[in-house]
DNA sequence: ACACCTTTTTAGAATCATTATAAACTACTA
DNA sequence: TAGTAGTTTATAATGATTCTAAAAAGGTGT
């Protein structure tokens, strides 16, 4: 029900797996960072269906185009993806191979003073690796 | 001659494929940013010398190692390095796929005011994305 | 409900960057 | 010069991601 009108909303069909993925994804208290393997992981333990691998990054490709999910830039064989769609920044942590959000507040403001003809900034992404 | 000590004090035997490597990433006028592709290109352009590929990532990943290069972190499918080790950030042109530098001084101070119990900092990288 | 068309799902194959393997080769040291 | 550890190399393996094309499902109008 939840999650018909957002997709409709989108131009995407709610489909029986497109929905299900919106529970995993959405439906929980808080947000969370993600690969695809282990989102995949995540849907199996949560539903009773099975659902394609295929359909997973197509649905998760889709819903980050909608602006529904964030792709975190970082050196990994994986990509990371993220509920928190919010403007925030993060620390890696090396060892644990972890993503741990740092709120706007918890950075100073960052003002980028050099200017490229003719592009407008995106996105300003910090990234904080940690060691031990 | 160049490198050979520099090798030498890294633990690293001074072949004549690395000290050739060298010559391509250490020798130019300026830093520059690169995928391994990229590198056994401008490696073949410059060199009469066939090096595998397999030695390519070897030497770059023992380079990057001893902090003679920087991985930047981005999403691609492909790693990107880059020969400028100094602290400093980065604009992603999205549409040309490329990546300028930004002087530290092109950013205002970062200051992370989140801790996180037992850990250090061991890197803040800014990644401004660019749109048209 | 039915027909029709479009979008989506799916299993499986293909792609491609990267890493592993293991044999040949090379640099250093005694 | 012999011995040893480090390095290079061709090639195979891995694994995340994308592609393909056929089947299934959604949406719309009747
Ligand atoms: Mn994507
Ligand atoms: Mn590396
Ligand atoms: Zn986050
Ligand atoms: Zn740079």
């Amino acid at each position: 029900m939840k999650y018909i009108e957002k997709l409709r909303n989108s131009g995407l069909r709610p489909t029986k797996q497109r929905l299900q993925i919106c529970e995993v994804l959405f439906n929980s208290e808080k947000t969370f960072h993600f690969t695809i393997n282990e989102l995949d992981q995540k849907i199996k333990k949560q539903i009773n269906d099975k659902i394609s691998l295929a359909t997973i990054y197509n649905t998760v490709h889709a819903f980050e185009k909608k602006g529904y999910l964030k792709q975190i830039p970082i050196n990994s064989n994986q990509t990371y993806f993220d509920t928190n769609i919010s403007d925030h920044h993060h620390f890696y942590d090396l060892k644990e191979e972890k993503l741990i959000d740092l709120e706007n507040a918890d950075v100073g403001p960052i003002n980028i003073l050099k200017k490229i003809n003719g592009k407008r900034i995106k996105s300003v992404e910090v990234l904080v690796k940690l060691e031990d």
